[in-house]
DNA sequence: TCAATACATTAGAATCGTTCTAAACTGATA
DNA sequence: TATCAGTTTAGAACGATTCTAATGTATTGA
């Protein structure tokens, strides 16, 4: 992303140091999925010292711009994907990682669901041995 | 299940009165989705007070004897299923309930894993809107 | 330019589902 | 029935996340 300040006020965020350093990270063109906790390792290495509630913050906020999408993958903690696209994944418990599924799946055989319900989305998850 | 106490012994887990209790509610013959927290608020009602640490206790060796699989849908709670055949479920986040989807799905369309993994399973979960 | 102010960051406390601890209890066995 | 391994339990601990409230900063309009 070129102009990080200018994507992040056309979100209506305010470009705040932190969330400059954050939104270049995530928004670099490669899509990622990160945990609160992955991404706080992350900024460590690259010597932003920002705090854990400011990611958690964060985090949050460009989620609620539809920045980010939520994954609820586990029990022990929440995935960010800057992959906002409707797509499936890969998941391998082992080493905690998710890889996307760009192709377009097809499930079939699927029933009705159930009376004054409709279907929001399908997510498919592949889990990984090993 | 008519002899609890011997499904138990079967399954090398002591028939102690609170598992019994537990083992009659969960394996009724009506495949269930339980939390801890929604398994205790049961047991209240039926006026068997099992602590909370019994009861994940319980659930835990349930699962680590086969007879529950545990779901990993959300990061606010663990689900336990007494339906132990590879299925899959609509899940309704605003009701947080969860509804097995018995029939036969394929997913087509599905992509090589990465080197050195193959895949376990295959999970599809319907959210379902309201 | 520069207050005024609305919004953001932060350390640390609180929350909450879950796990752990260790003392009391009980089912299995002889 | 005594023994003891396995079980239950209250309450403490844990860990991810959220909250609090004090401090800091981006924005803006005079
Ligand atoms: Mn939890
Ligand atoms: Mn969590
Ligand atoms: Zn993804
Ligand atoms: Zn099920």
């Amino acid at each position: 992303m070129k102009d990080i300040k200018h994507f992040l006020r056309q979100n209506s965020l305010r470009p705040t140091k932190q969330r400059v350093i954050i939104a270049n990270y995530l928004f670099d063109g490669i899509n990622k999925h990160v945990t609160a906790e992955t991404l706080s390792n992350k900024l460590l290495k690259m010597k932003a010292g920002i705090s854990l509630a400011t990611i958690y913050n964060t985090l949050h906020d460009f989620y609620e711009k539809g920045l980010l999408k939520k994954l609820m993958i586990n029990s022990e903690r929440i995935y960010f994907d800057t992959n906002t696209e409707h797509h499936h994944h890969f998941y391998s418990k082992n080493d905690q990682k998710l890889i996307d599924i760009n192709v377009d799946m097809k499930v079939s055989g699927l029933p009705k669901p159930p009376k004054n319900k409709k279907i929001n989305k399908i997510e498919v998850l592949v889990h990984l041995d090993n």
